[in-house]
DNA sequence: GCTGACAATTGATTAGGATCAATTGTTCGA
DNA sequence: TCGAACAATTGATCCTAATCAATTGTCAGC
């Protein structure tokens, strides 16, 4: 299996200032190298397609995802048929793992997205030899909480030019952590995904990356790449309001 | 210690809508009172006056809370001073497990609270004797990353009506799963604890009170008891864009 | 009961985003 | 390569909530 990321914290290039507390990002991976390799034989590599749903929010939750290479949405559907999108997942993140059984969002490719498939009974018997496993769950779940606790914050922003800032921060952060350069950020999402998970409306996300490239703050290769070239007042955008960073990680 | 509450899930009078799946809120509760009582020896009761505050963000967490009664307050401090308050807790919710041995939150007390206090050092070696624990502590977490997704999605709706309402809806479903009655909504915050909650002005939260009751939707007795009285109507502000519930928890 | 500090409401104005509508840009399969 | 379906942008208008400002209401301590 795919080492683990080799970057745990205080790696090269990390520009992007951690919102969340000290970069305990292995939590992002619910499994070591150890236990990967236990779990190996138990776990089978599929394909998904760009756009293709993964499963259905509601469903039977028969297996967990851990992602190689691709990007994923999670989300829930209201009533009236609008998504509000959760979370962005990206390689080496997990998915599809139930207390219930039950799948409490939607998961959907956003790219071509390869993963390790994890049955959940081979899963659970995991569980049942090794104590250490629920540690990691733990971890994992504080993980997604702080995030979560996040993503909150950002949609209490009342300007789009902030909440804008603030998710390109993001996603900067995640690419540092996932070890990977983070002078270009990249949008693999649409922007109606980048409004959905902002509470926002398309335009608005639009125009507001248009602002940030027309006052030079940003500047765009193409849909899907950009690059901070203003970096202070890309910071003052985003800092202005900004949470002050906790050292650890809590459960409220 | 005080028995755990006996309304586990399907109690009497659970008008209001579960948004977030089936009602397995005993998770909200880390110990069983099987625990509780193995615990009792080690817990101190403790108290603190309204407005106290209990511990702040980045403080070492020497200690958990599991609230008796009162109310409290979870919220962090942007750099410019404002407050973003994360999670209300109430009677039989548990505050301060941390993982880094840092809170991530600063909690103050907006009623007079009593609580039992764990010191982490007992707790981390009652961890070593029993594993089950673990497992509340998952089903814990998943507690609160659901109300924290719950809360994400309040934060989305664009209209203060449709804020209000759906926090409305959520103190109204807290009651009722902590088997307290359900016909009067009890609002112990303060208005500006509310703005800083949903992300909006205490004047605009001021200016939804007074239409929801204006409209004959709600009446209140006070500042913090209220009604609601036509249900149908209320029921249509919130559902209007509400997300369709879950059957089970999920992590993503 | 008074009084001062704070909480909540109410009013007027304004700024920012939602919405509607139309155009341009992109992608992918025939 | 072309064209159709979808994605993104841009424009104009409307509407809501933020903001500023002033008033009223509430409560704790004297």
């Amino acid at each position: 299996m795919k080492a683990a990321v080799s970057n745990d914290g205080h790696g090269p290039a990390i520009r992007a200032v951690d919102p969340w507390g000290s970069p305990r990002e292995k939590a992002r991976q619910l499994l070591n190298e150890e236990e990967r390799a236990r779990l190996a034989g138990l776990a089978t590599i599929v394909q998904f397609r760009k756009g293709e749903e993964i499963y259905r929010e509601g469903q039977r939750a028969d297996a967990a995802f851990n992602i190689i290479t691709g990007v994923v949405k999670a989300y829930k559907t209201a009533a009236d048929n609008s998504k509000h999108i959760t979370a962005f997942l990206f390689s080496s993140d997990v998915f599809g793992l139930s207390e219930g059984g039950w799948c409490a969002n939607s998961i959907k490719a956003i790219t071509p997205v390869t993963a390790y498939r994890l049955p959940v009974r081979a899963l659970r018997s995991q569980f049942l030899n090794d104590p250490g496993l629920e540690f990691h769950v733990i971890c994992k779940l504080i993980h997604d909480l702080r995030q979560t606790q996040h993503h909150a914050f950002i949609l209490t922003r009342r300007h789009a030019l902030s909440k804008i800032s603030m998710f390109l921060q993001l996603l900067e952060y995640l690419q540092a952590v996932r070890g990977e350069q983070t002078t270009i950020i990249y949008l693999p999402m649409k922007r109606s995904d980048i409004a959905e998970y902002l509470g926002m409306s398309v335009e608005a996300v639009s125009r507001a990356f248009g602002d940030l490239t027309t006052r030079g703050i940003v500047k765009s290769r193409d849909r899907q790449h950009l690059e901070i070239v203003d970096r202070s007042t890309f910071d003052k955008m985003v800092g202005d309001t900004s949470i002050s960073p906790a050292a650890g990680s809590t459960t409220q």
